[in-house]
DNA sequence: AATGGACTCAACCGCTAAGCT
DNA sequence: CAGCTTAGCGGTTGAGTCCAT
């Protein structure tokens, strides 16, 4: 099934971070040949990596139509309200935004959007709105599920900063008129 | 200038779905 | 239909970098 890597014996499967002579090769023989059956690929080119690991490397980084760089607002909107329809979807979420991969979106949730909410979601100034049950009635397709929409259980408090950012996702509103330094912290 | 904590992101891991024999 | 292999997905980790003190 899956390979393990670090078999007593057998080709040593390398681990790591990528060389630029490994990129040179992986990208070399996708251009040649074609992407798809990575782990004959990875064996056809020489690569001391295991199928997966090309995979991921071609897909989320050498990839011409890769779009490397900041997040836009525009593409930070698009997160969110995808976010609050799909849940941690992220191959879904990152269909709809070209040139963008699962990886960099989770990447981008987690450490910008996701912290965002943690950091105003304190224990002081609760909002005390369960917002479970009070955007239930607000999503515009009917019933909306909070806990895939905020990654948070069912009945979970938020500071009120956090919540107009939800209702924002929810309702899909602009969010920089709601939040006008955006999400990024730094 | 040194350093320790915070942050970012590439890469790995484990699981599951899909495809093949 | 069952078993096996492969591809794909989402969660997690850790090395490198940045920044405040």
């Amino acid at each position: 099934m899956e390979e393990k890597g670090c078999s007593s014996e057998g080709p040593e499967v390398r681990k790591g971070p990528w060389t630029m002579e490994e990129d040179s090769i992986l990208v070399n023989y996708i251009a040649n040949h074609s992407e798809g059956a990575w782990n004959s690929l990875a064996k056809s080119a020489g690569l001391k990596r295991t199928g997966k690991s090309c995979r991921l490397r071609w897909l989320n980084y050498l990839r011409p139509d890769v779009r490397r760089g900041n997040i836009t607002p525009e593409e930070q909107l698009l997160i969110i309200e995808l976010h609050s329809k799909l849940g941690n979807r992220w191959s879904k979420i990152a269909k709809h935004l070209p040139g963008r991969t699962d990886n960099e979106i989770k990447n981008y949730w987690r450490t910008k959007i996701h912290k965002h909410i943690n950091k105003h979601r304190d224990t002081s100034v609760l909002y005390n709105c369960d917002v479970s049950k009070q955007y239930k009635h607000q999503g515009d397709t009917g019933w909306m599920d909070i806990g895939t929409t905020t990654g948070y259980p069912t009945g979970t408090c938020f500071s009120q900063p956090s919540h107009k950012l939800i209702h924002a996702s929810i309702c899909g509103r602009k969010l920089r008129s709601i939040c006008p330094e955006g999400l990024t912290t730094r």
